[in-house]
DNA sequence: CCAGTATCCCTTTTT
DNA sequence: GGGATACTGG
C-alpha cells in the first residue's frame, strides 16, 4: 500500500496561495505573510515536499527567528512526511554562524575554541577597558557601558561608523567622539587577542569568511540547495549579506515575513531588505499571504484600525473568513493594582469555564511591567511562565559557576577570569587583572594560577580555587562531573554573597540537570550563550517542560509568531505603550505601532487592553493619564470601551 | 588596594 | 525605588 504523493495531500489543505509558495521550485521568492495567514504551515509544508521528492535532508537550510521556531517547524515537517525532516539544517543566524566559525573560523583568524560573549559581559569588558584607559574618569557625561554597548552593536549591525552612530542617534555625546573611537579600536584589539566573540561578530566574521574565501562559499552554496529566511523583515544588512552570499549563483532563495511586523529596528533590523527583495534578486516570484485563519472579523478590524494609524503604508490587507466574534475591550482601571485585580479575576472565570491557562497570554511593552501582576497571581494560586525580560542567564550566579566553565575551554576568557578572582575575597579588579596578565604570559591553561608567582595573601586566598582548578581535567571528566565540582566550590560563596541562597541554589541546580544533556564542553557553552534557555528566572525549568499547559506572561517581542485563544495587553497607557522614550521619534514611535499591531493580531477569540487610568513615571516625573495613543479615535462598534471605576 | 558607604542616574524590546 | 558609579576609611 503506497501512500498517495505528499503534494496530493497538500491540495486539500492549503489554499492557492499557500499551495504556489509550497510548489515553488527553483529561484527567488518572497513571501509576504501577514499575521496568523499560515505562514509556519507553509514553511513546513515545503520543508517536507523538497525532502519527499528526494532533496537530501542535509542540503536545506531554514534560517529563523528563534531555536524554538526551527524546531518546532521541523517537527512539524516530520509529523506531515517522517523524521527525515529532522536532519534538516536550522537555526538562528548566530547559531548557525557559531557552527561554520567552529569548523572554518580560522581562516579568518578565530581560534575554534573561542568564546561567545552575551551582553553582560559585553558590557564588563567595556567597564573595565575604560577604566583601564582612563577615560573620563570624573566624567559625568561620559556614556556608561550598556550605553557604549548598544552605540557599539548599533554600528556594527547598521555598517556605519562610530562617528556616524554618534552623529545620527547620539549627538550628545560629539565631545567624546575621539574617546569613543578610541575605545572601541581597544574593545575590538581586546577581543582577538582573547579570542572573544560578542553576538554581533558572529555575523560579522561569517560575513567576511564568505566574501573573502571563495572556496569555503563555494561549499556552503554547494551544500545548501535551498536556503530558507523565516522573519525576514527582521534581518539586518549582515544578515541579508551573509544569505546572498551563500545562495549566489543558485539563488534557491525563499524568505518569508511581513513588513507591517517589522519590530527589531532598534537592533539594526533593516526593513528595506524584505522590501527590496525583488530589486536584489531580479525575477523574484512575490507571494502574498492575506487570508488570516486566526483571529475572529473584530479583532482584525481593531488591528487594521491600529496598523492604518502609520504614516508608511504596508503591502497588504488582511481578511477573514471565519464567523463572527467579540469586539475587543479596552478597559479603564484606576491603578495598576486595580488592573492586576481585573486580569486575574478574568482569567480565573475563562480558567473556571474551561479555557486551558495554556491559551490565555497577558502582553505588555517590557519585561517589569508584569510585577505587580505576578505577584497577584501568585497569590490567587495562578501558575504562570514569563518570557522575555530578565534571563536565567543572566542571573549573577548562574554566570559566576559558567565562568569557571568557560576558563576551561578557553583559558584566555578575560571576563571569566576577572569574574572568577574578584569573587575571592581581598582580590579586586586590580589584583586579578594582574593574576590574569601574569597567567598569559606564560600561556598557561585553566591550571596557570598555580604556576605565577603570588604573594603570601594571594596564595592564601585562590587556595580553594587553585585546588578546584586542579581537580578538573575536561579529558577526563564529563561537563557535569565539572558542573558539580564547581558547585561544591561555589556553594560557601553563594550563601555569603547572597540572602537568598535556597532559591539560587535551586537554579544551579538546574543548570546542573541541563548539563545532563551535554556530551561537549564546546557545546553546552555556545548553547548557554547563544540559545539559552528561553524562559525568566523565577519560572521553575523542569516544570516548563511537562505536560501541564500554563498561562504566558510574555513581551510583545517574545510572543512574535505565537497565537492565543484570549490575550490581555496590559498597561495600554501613553508612555508605557508607546514607551516614553519613543513619542517623539518618529521612527520608533512608528514601531511602537507595530509593536502594537503584533500584540493585538496575537489573540483569536478575544482580545482586551488594559490601561490604569494614572501612572506617575520616575524617569519624566510627568504623570501619565491617557490611554494608548494607538487605541485614540477608533470606533466604538470596533473597540468597546468602559471604566470599572 | 579592597570593601563599605554616599550619591547620582535613569528605567524597552533581544540574538 | 534600584543599580551603577564615586568616594573614603581602613
Amino acid at each position: 500500500m503506497t501512500r498517495s504523493p505528499i503534494s496530493d495531500q497538500f491540495k486539500k489543505e492549503l489554499n492557492p496561495a499557500q499551495l504556489e509558495a509550497v510548489m515553488f521550485d527553483q529561484g527567488p521568492l518572497l513571501v509576504i505573510a501577514g499575521a496568523g495567514s499560515g505562514k509556519t504551515r507553509t514553511l513546513t509544508y515545503r520543508v517536507a515536499r523538497l525532502v519527499e521528492e528526494g532533496l537530501s535532508p542535509a542540503s536545506l537550510l531554514l534560517l529563523t527567528f528563534t531555536r524554538k521556531a526551527s524546531q518546532e517547524m521541523l517537527r512539524r515537517a516530520s509529523a506531515l512526511l517522517d523524521d527525515r525532516c529532522e536532519k534538516v539544517a536550522g537555526g538562528t543566524f548566530h547559531s548557525f554562524a557559531n557552527m561554520v566559525l567552529r569548523r572554518h573560523g580560522s581562516l579568518v583568524g578565530l581560534d575554534p575554541s573561542f568564546t561567545i560573549m552575551d551582553r553582560p559581559d559585553m558590557e564588563s569588558l567595556l567597564g573595565t577597558l575604560r577604566k583601564d584607559m582612563g577615560l573620563a574618569p570624573n566624567e559625568r557625561t561620559f556614556p556608561r557601558k550598556q550605553t557604549l554597548a548598544g552605540l557599539f552593536s548599533r554600528s556594527v549591525n547598521k555598517l556605519k561608523t562610530i562617528e556616524d552612530v554618534i552623529f545620527d542617534d547620539y549627538p550628545h555625546f560629539s565631545r567624546h567622539m575621539d574617546a569613543l573611537v578610541t575605545l572601541y579600536e581597544a574593545y575590538v584589539h581586546h577581543k582577538q587577542t582573547y579570542q572573544l566573540v560578542d553576538y554581533d561578530d558572529l555575523l560579522v566574521y561569517l560575513n567576511r569568511l564568505l566574501t573573502e574565501q571563495e572556496e569555503i562559499r563555494r561549499r556552503l552554496c554547494g551544500l545548501y540547495q535551498y536556503v530558507m529566511v523565516d522573519e525576514y523583515q527582521d534581518t539586518n544588512r549582515i544578515q541579508a549579506d551573509i544569505v546572498r552570499r551563500i545562495v549566489e549563483g543558485r539563488n534557491n532563495i525563499m524568505v518569508v515575513g511581513d513588513d507591517s511586523q517589522s519590530i527589531y529596528a532598534f537592533r539594526g533590523a533593516d526593513v528595506n531588505n524584505i522590501l527590496s527583495f525583488p530589486e536584489i534578486y531580479p525575477g523574484a516570484t512575490v507571494i502574498k499571504l492575506e487570508e488570516n485563519y486566526r483571529s475572529v472579523p473584530p479583532i482584525l478590524d481593531l488591528a487594521n484600525a491600529v496598523i492604518d494609524k502609520a504614516r508608511h503604508k504596508y503591502t497588504k490587507n488582511l481578511f477573514s473568513n471565519k464567523r463572527q466574534g467579540m469586539v475587543p475591550t479596552l478597559v479603564c482601571t484606576l491603578s495598576e493594582n486595580e488592573q492586576s485585580r481585573f486580569v486575574v479575576e478574568k482569567i480565573h472565570e475563562l480558567i473556571t469555564s474551561g479555557v486551558d491557562p495554556g491559551r490565555i497570554a497577558v502582553l505588555f511593552r517590557a519585561g517589569f511591567h508584569s510585577f505587580d501582576l505576578e505577584i497577584q497571581l501568585g497569590k490567587a494560586g495562578i501558575s504562570f511562565v514569563k518570557y522575555g525580560g530578565f534571563k536565567f542567564m543572566d542571573a549573577a550566579h548562574i554566570k559566576d559557576v559558567l565562568a569557571h566553565l568557560k576558563v576551561i575551554h578557553n583559558p584566555g576568557d578575560s571576563i571569566s577570569w576577572l569574574r572568577i578572582l574578584t569573587l575571592l575575597n581581598h582580590v579586586g579588579a586590580k589584583t586579578a587583572g594582574r593574576l590574569f596578565d601574569s597567567m598569559k604570559k606564560i600561556d598557561a591553561d585553566h591550571r596557570g594560577l598555580s604556576h605565577i608567582d603570588m604573594n603570601q595573601s594571594q596564595l592564601e586566598h585562590t587556595k580553594r580555587l587553585r585546588a578546584l582548578f586542579a581537580d578538573l581535567d575536561p579529558a577526563v571528566m564529563t561537563v557535569v562531573d565539572m558542573g558539580e565540582a564547581v558547585m561544591e566550590y561555589y556553594l560557601p560563596m553563594l550563601e555569603e554573597k547572597f540572602d537568598d541562597h535556597p532559591k539560587r541554589k535551586r537554579d544551579l541546580e538546574q543548570l546542573l540537570a541541563i548539563m545532563e544533556g551535554y556530551p561537549e564542553l564546546e557545546q553546552f557553552l555556545s548553547d548557554m550563550a547563544i540559545e539559552p534557555p528561553s524562559t525568566s528566572l523565577d519560572n521553575n525549568l523542569s516544570t516548563a517542560h511537562s505536560d501541564i499547559r500554563r498561562l504566558v506572561l510574555s513581551t510583545v517581542h517574545s510572543a512574535k509568531g505565537l497565537e492565543w485563544h484570549t490575550v490581555f495587553v496590559i498597561w495600554a497607557l501613553d508612555g508605557r505603550f508607546p514607551s516614553m522614550q519613543a513619542l517623539n521619534k518618529d521612527k520608533e514611535l512608528e514601531e511602537e505601532l507595530r509593536l502594537m499591531y503584533v500584540a493585538a493580531t496575537r489573540a483569536k477569540e478575544h482580545l482586551l487592553f488594559l490601561c490604569p487610568a494614572q501612572a506617575f513615571d520616575r524617569a519624566t516625573g510627568m504623570l501619565l493619564n491617557r490611554p494608548s495613543r494607538f487605541l485614540e479615535d477608533i470606533p466604538e462598534d470596533i473597540l468597546n470601551r468602559h471604566s470599572v471605576w
